[in-house]
DNA sequence: TTATGCCTGCTAAAATATTAGCACTTTATC
DNA sequence: GATAAAGTGCTAATATTTTAGCAGGCATAA
């Protein structure tokens, strides 16, 4: 975990990391699709062969196209732009975080239940400090 | 809220960007001061011009410096980067999201106290679905 | 098999971001 | 007030990003 927030990445390559992450896979198309203010095809492949050259991108064969994979795993990603907001908006406050988050939309009763249980785990899990 | 993962900004400008967010207001020697493969002083200075120039900051005058602060509110933009994370990296679930803050860092018995605390609230106060 | 469509590889141009330098202004100090 | 220190404004060069175009390859279907 050290990479999302931190990494170099120019604003397109944001951009694709972004829709990669979100679909887990995809094709040149794919991102086509996906891109805000779409440029032409050439250009996204060109990207992508730039963000698998300096490593953020794998790619393999489907069929007569190439699927692309991130090179860090979901999670990990995940975990490091998640670490990244709550110390540059949240004070660095996994509650504060939490806050945001149960405050932002209508949250469901059902949704709120499941997070109580989360934290119960969580209480019991995990309590070495 | 609609900015922050949304909005067009260069590499550059959103180290900047960061910066000023987690500290609230910054000199231009602040920002030196806290960005990484740091550039010249002018060069910091253009990047800040730039960036009120492209309206999300504002400056004051402090004795001789100026201090920049965010045109967009703090708890607004955290909350539009949030969702953002969220989306892309946690499928959009709260719970998953939480789940990901929980796991992550060593979180103390008392923090998660006040997490279940913070659940318990929001079940009362705002149930309208 | 042959033509058509879709995809890749490569290359080069254009736009934007990043950087630094220099001249001028203001503030504080003596 | 005179001087030094620290800050700003402006401008221009450099680097990087972003873009598109063209040529070739492979698969599918007629």
């Amino acid at each position: 975990m050290e990479d999302y927030g931190t990494v170099k990445l120019s604003r397109r390559e944001r951009q694709i990391m972004d829709i990669i992450y979100q679909q887990g896979q995809v094709s040149a198309a794919d991102v086509l699709a996906n891109l805000p203010d779409a440029p032409s095809y050439s250009t996204v492949r060109a990207l992508l062969r730039i963000l698998e050259e300096k490593g953020h991108l794998t790619h393999q064969k489907d069929g007569p196209r190439y699927i692309y994979r991130p090179t860090q795993p979901r999670h990990e990603a995940g975990q490091s732009a998640l670490k990244q907001i709550v110390q540059t908006f949240f004070d660095k406050s996994i509650e504060k975080t939490v806050a945001a988050l149960v405050a932002d939309e209508e949250v469901s009763d059902e949704e709120l239940n499941r997070l109580s249980q989360l934290i119960e785990q969580a209480k019991k899990g995990g309590p070495p400090s």
